[in-house]
DNA sequence: AACGTACTACGATGTTCATCAAAGTTCGAC
DNA sequence: GTCGAACTTTGATGAACATCGTAGTACGTT
């Protein structure tokens, strides 16, 4: 399937639905893992005990919801924060999100 | 019942549950409201248009994630945020959620 | 003690969701 | 064009959850 990948807007992006995304520890992880490489990375490579077909459902929840996004590149998917989106309409959630120890 | 109400301490909150008990339209509507009574409310007062029992299921959420604190007053219980404890841990999450206009 | 208010506990119900396996698609490389 | 790698889609399953109604408890007031 070629159509593009559906990403909201950012004044579509919806405070329960970027607060669902994140509370999930898979997702979390993966968001975290997008936290430190800005430039993006196909989520593939991480080790996250889940099978590929959950890993999908994950990954298009954050995009659905606003908290990445993915661009195709070759049979590989690069996901990236949405970090200036997030940050100019939830200032301060993305950090203490990341901040949290535990 | 006369058994005091159990409340994670500071180190036992998890971000996790946290953003799970904040992904909920009618949770967020209390937080917020309490947000604008520091000195806590009883949130039986707020209309949100589901049930009493409902509302105790949610209080609860709240309460067990470490959000919010409950103390009894007479036959009302009194909620309050947690802003310490929450800033403390994930320092701009709650100013972040607050912040969002929708 | 009797009553009303505020809240809780329990049980039921329908929905959402995280997970997986199996089969399918897309794309680069050979 | 064939192969493999990366990812997606579909369908199934079991768990979690938001909601409600009913019945119950706790407490202040009369």
């Amino acid at each position: 399937m070629t159509t593009a990948l559906a990403h909201p807007e950012r004044d579509e992006i919806r405070i329960t639905s970027v607060l669902h995304a994140l509370a999930d520890p898979v997702r979390l992880r993966i968001v975290r893992a997008l936290a430190r490489h800005e430039e993006g990375l196909s989520c593939g490579v991480l080790d996250l005990g889940v099978t590929a077909s959950t890993l999908t459902h994950h990954v298009r929840t954050l995009r659905e919801a606003g908290v990445v996004r993915v661009r195709p590149q070759g049979t590989s998917r690069i996901s990236s924060l949405r970090r200036d989106d997030l940050d100019a309409l939830f200032p301060g959630l993305l950090d203490g999100v990341l901040a949290a120890r535990r």
